[in-house]
DNA sequence: CTAGGGTTAG
């Protein structure tokens, strides 16, 4: 009786309840064969009992019974379970409706079947925006963006409207070189169909723009959004950060914070990218703090850029114990820790935990492994095994062919032990048209080493490239200086004033109680500017009577000895570290943070403060960390 | 039935 009474009132539960057998037997003989059991079935889990229900219904099912079926596959990615539903779909219905099909479409698209989905597009007698936009989705999702972006203009010339749904995907294929023209245009239309404002809309608008770099847009379009949220937010967040951005991300979302934004774990990633760039290492402890605080659950994502930032803010023990205690890694948690590793030239550590990586035999590494590992044995100073790597590589072992950049490293490799000629030799037989980054260190390792000949011909070589980048100048100058050729360091200095180079301003910055103080060359603008500049002066005096020499080859203007010295004290890592000095108590390490390589006289300079004073120098320049001890540097100078 | 932001390298 009761469960007669209950059967009226809720049959679902009650069948859910029940065992697989009984439930099988009561949708048998109880009820009209109906999608009702099915969804009974389905939610309990027993997918397989609704096939069975299926297959026994035959030419009886229902709509909504395919629907609950397919449904239940999607989100299992059950692949031949969903392909039997399709099977079982076009032997029993005559026109299977239109939301069926397009169901169908997500399901192959889930089970990595594009193909497959786009033959249900291909054989639907008509089409609706939902089953255009489902494909379209299905393409972009994958990273087909220009197959994406073909259905959309098949869509629009066969008369379709796009409607909020398909423009919040097709935006999201529109970067890269091509698709931003497209995107834009794509703005104009979503002005006439007044979806600019919808807030999906919005935010993949503001995401294709900064993606394309035009930040300005971006911020435009965030600007005009009637309301905002989690996803909004981050992604103009974001897209400052992977700008490079760093300050006007951290600004941004301190901006947004104090106006109430929500933020998840999305957003701590991409402000933790802002605060790895910026080595803000105190803020990004307070980023930390926080997550922990809330006790989001582990993500993997957050935790990757809870290991870069602690890396490249100086403390990779934090990122080794995040490292290990992350329940699941992708390769982007080991590449995260490689890197890390290999930007602070410890080669063994790199070569140590790329072969637990294999060991433990989870993750496959991918081609930014390698990157990692072999400029890890470049900057460790382990050239053999970073070579051994290689060939290993070039021989098909791993399965990853070598891409440019992993030649790039090698001749790096090369460079560094000396072997200029065989990296010339290396550059000249490869199967890339070598770039400027390439020759660029085949000229630093020529500079080293002194090897004029070579150094020469690559310098030129260069400067026809990249006229434009002050760099190779300074690097061919200084060649020609160690070589004693003035009159060769006097043409290129003429060259480089003809060619009106712009030079990225050199900037360097050392954080202070979650305060980031920014030096400029020549700096003015500093608060405590005169205080700092005297030390430097002050600095310079003590070094000197140490064995300080200034290294005058490292200045390209014009000008007599006394002021080519004044110009190099004047380099902002100088001040940046004399501020250090003077802010930090004795004997306490000073972390400093440089925009651009480091000139050779800025890590002398380095060196000898040490030593005199006795304090751990740790510097991070645009390619690595040099921690400087008592007068040597971990990069072995060789930068 | 269809939708937006994220982590490593360069």
């Amino acid at each position: 009786m009761i469960r007669k009474l209950s059967l009226f009132y809720d049959a679902n539960q009650v069948i859910s309840s029940m065992s697989n057998q009984f439930a099988r037997q009561l949708s048998l003989t109880s009820f009209p064969p109906n999608s009702q059991n099915l969804n009974s079935l389905c939610s309990n889990g027993q997918l397989r009992e609704a096939l069975v229900e299926m297959a026994v219904q035959g030419l009886e099912m229902k709509f909504e019974g395919y629907y609950t079926l397919l449904n239940e596959c999607v989100n299992r990615r059950a692949f031949r379970e969903g392909q039997r539903v399709h099977a079982h779909m076009t032997k029993t219905c005559y026109l299977p409706p239109m939301h069926l099909r397009t169901r169908l479409i997500v399901f192959y698209n889930n089970c990595e079947c594009l193909n497959d989905a786009q033959r249900v597009l291909d054989e639907m007698p008509v089409r609706n925006v939902v089953s255009w936009t489902a494909m379209i989705s299905a393409y972009s999702k994958r990273g087909y963006a220009s197959e994406a972006l073909n259905l959309f203009l098949q869509m629009l010339r066969s008369g379709t409207e796009p409607n909020e749904f398909t423009f919040a995907t097709v935006l999201t294929s529109c970067s890269g070189a091509w698709g931003f023209d497209l995107g834009r245009q794509i703005h104009s239309l979503i002005i006439k169909t007044k979806f600019e404002s919808h807030i999906f809309v919005g935010s993949s608008l503001l995401d294709m723009y900064a993606k394309a770099g035009r930040i300005y847009e971006a911020r435009g379009v965030f600007d005009c959004l009637p309301e905002r949220d989690v996803v909004s937010c981050t992604a103009i967040i974001s897209g400052y950060a992977q700008l490079g951005l760093d300050e006007e991300a951290l600004e941004l979302f301190r901006l947004l914070q104090r106006e109430g934004m929500t933020s998840n774990y999305v957003t701590y990633a991409s402000v933790l990218t802002a605060l790895s760039g910026l080595a803000a290492l105190d803020l990004g402890r307070q980023v930390h703090n926080h997550v922990l605080r809330r006790e989001l659950p582990s993500y993997v994502v957050l935790q990757n850029s809870l290991i870069d930032m602690y890396s490249k803010c100086g403390n990779l023990s934090y990122s080794r114990r995040i490292f290990d205690s992350m329940p699941e890694r992708t390769v982007i948690s080991w590449n995260a820790m490689l890197v890390g590793y290999s930007k602070h030239g410890m080669g063994k550590e790199v070569v140590k935990l790329f072969k637990l990586m294999k060991e433990e035999n989870k993750v496959r590494p991918d081609s930014v492994t390698f990157l990692a590992v072999l400029s890890g044995c470049s900057h460790g100073g382990m050239e053999d095994r970073g070579l051994e790597y290689f060939y290993a590589m070039a021989e098909g072992e791993n399965g990853i062919e070598p891409e440019l950049e992993h030649y790039g490293c090698v001749v790096d490799l090369l460079g560094r032990a000396g072997r200029v000629e065989e990296a010339f030799e290396f550059i000249k037989k490869m199967r890339f048209e070598p770039t400027a980054a390439i020759w660029g260190s085949l000229l630093g390792a020529c500079r080293v080493h002194s090897n004029v000949e070579i150094g020469e011909f690559v310098g030129f070589r260069l400067l026809h490239i990249e006229p434009e980048n002050a760099g190779n100048y300074v690097i061919l100058s200084n060649l020609y200086a160690s070589a004693g050729r003035w009159e060769d360091v006097r043409n290129v200095r003429e060259l480089m004033v003809e060619k009106a180079v712009i030079k990225e301003p050199g900037r360097s910055w050392i954080e202070l109680d979650q305060i980031l103080h920014t030096f400029h060359a020549s700096d003015r603008s500093h608060p405590r500017r005169e205080e700092v500049s005297a030390k430097v002066k002050e600095l310079s005096v003590k070094l000197k009577e140490a064995g300080y020499v200034p290294d005058l080859g490292c200045v390209l203007y014009d000008v007599d000895e006394e002021q080519k010295e004044k110009v190099l004290l004047g380099h902002s890592e100088k001040m940046a570290l004399a501020f250090g000095l003077i802010a930090t108590p004795e004997g306490v390490p000073v972390r400093v943070i440089k925009n651009l390589r480091i000139c050779v006289d800025c890590h002398n300079f380095a060196k000898f403060v040490s030593k005199i004073y006795g304090r751990e120098v740790s510097l991070r320049d645009k390619n690595r960390f040099h921690h400087i001890v008592g007068g040597t540097c971990s990069c072995g100078d060789y930068w």
